[in-house]
DNA sequence: CGAATTTGACCAGCGC
DNA sequence: GCGCTGGTCAAATTCG
């Protein structure tokens, strides 16, 4: 199916100075002070800043909820995700799953999906990155997914509601990360910036929605119930803008003159 | 056998 | 000062 490049899957690059992100407590990286990652253990880096998108997906696009009935598999972004944890996030009868990059060992990106408060039938992502990072070319898909049986055999009480294996299934035809044009935009006129990864992943409907997630739970089902109306047309909005080259924004990525050779996230 | 996943526990920051 | 939530890691388990 070409419904790949039917919807642009609209982003809102948010950055963040450090972890601190809007929301009721604020998530923070906690990271062990025990130094077992050896990479930010500081405190908070104030150079580096971290990029947070929010995409809502419908599970509908994503296939597997039918299969699974409980378990939704993330969209598929051509890169690989391991699940490392998952927690119920208060406020929300549905757990979070949080993945990291297992495309490449240094890969700071993380991804972190739930389901929508308001919506059961959204899958909320969140792609956390640095802002100067090279981002690995996307995973060849190293899952062979073959749709295994449907028998929840685990599932019987509490089962994650989020928790699946990338998709390996590469509906798009792979966009060729490595090789990168010239230089189409020197500034680049979109933010796919450093995130032109997120051009990659083609999600057939994703509404992108600002991080803030507010303090209330019951006004934050509201508010967020108000985006999505709003937001809906401004996706088109934008899309008229940049709609017209969907792929575009995967064949956006251009080097800033930092590596050329690696996309940077 | 290897890899990926799962669950629990710990830690950190913020709020009150 | 304590409690709370969120986030991550570690280990164990399971699947392929």
């Amino acid at each position: 199916m070409d419904s790949k490049f039917n919807t642009n899957p609209l982003i809102t690059d948010q950055e963040e100075n450090d972890y601190t992100e809007s929301g009721p407590d604020s998530p923070h990286s906690s990271f062990p002070n025990d130094m077992k990652m050896t990479s930010m253990s500081s405190p908070k880096r104030s150079k580096r800043a971290i990029q947070k998108r929010v995409i809502s997906v419908p599970i509908k696009d994503v296939e597997g909820s039918r299969l699974k009935g409980e378990t939704i598999p993330p969209p598929s972004d051509s890169w690989a995700w391991r699940k490392y944890g998952q927690k119920p996030i208060k406020g929300s009868p549905y757990p979070r799953g949080y993945y990291r990059c297992s495309s490449s060992k240094g890969c700071p990106a993380r991804k972190q999906i739930e389901r929508s408060r308001v919506d059961p039938s959204m899958l909320v992502v969140t792609y956390s990155c640095e802002h100067n990072h090279p981002w690995p070319p996307p995973s060849k898909t190293h899952h062979h997914h073959h749709h295994h049986s449907n028998a929840s055999t685990k599932t019987n009480t509490v089962k994650p509601e989020i928790s699946t294996p990338p998709q390996p299934e590469n509906p798009e035809p792979e966009p060729e990360p490595e090789e990168k044009f010239t230089d189409l935009g020197d500034d680049s006129l979109i933010s796919t910036d450093d995130f032109s990864w997120f051009g990659e992943m083609e999600t057939t409907s994703a509404t992108i929605l600002e991080s803030p997630i507010f303090a209330d739970e019951r006004s934050t089902a509201g508010t967020e119930a108000a985006m999505y109306f709003p937001m809906r047309e401004e996706d088109e909005s934008l899309f008229a803008d940049l709609g017209e080259l969907p792929e575009c924004s995967a064949v956006f990525r251009h080097h800033r003159g930092v590596d050329p050779q690696v996309q940077i996230c």
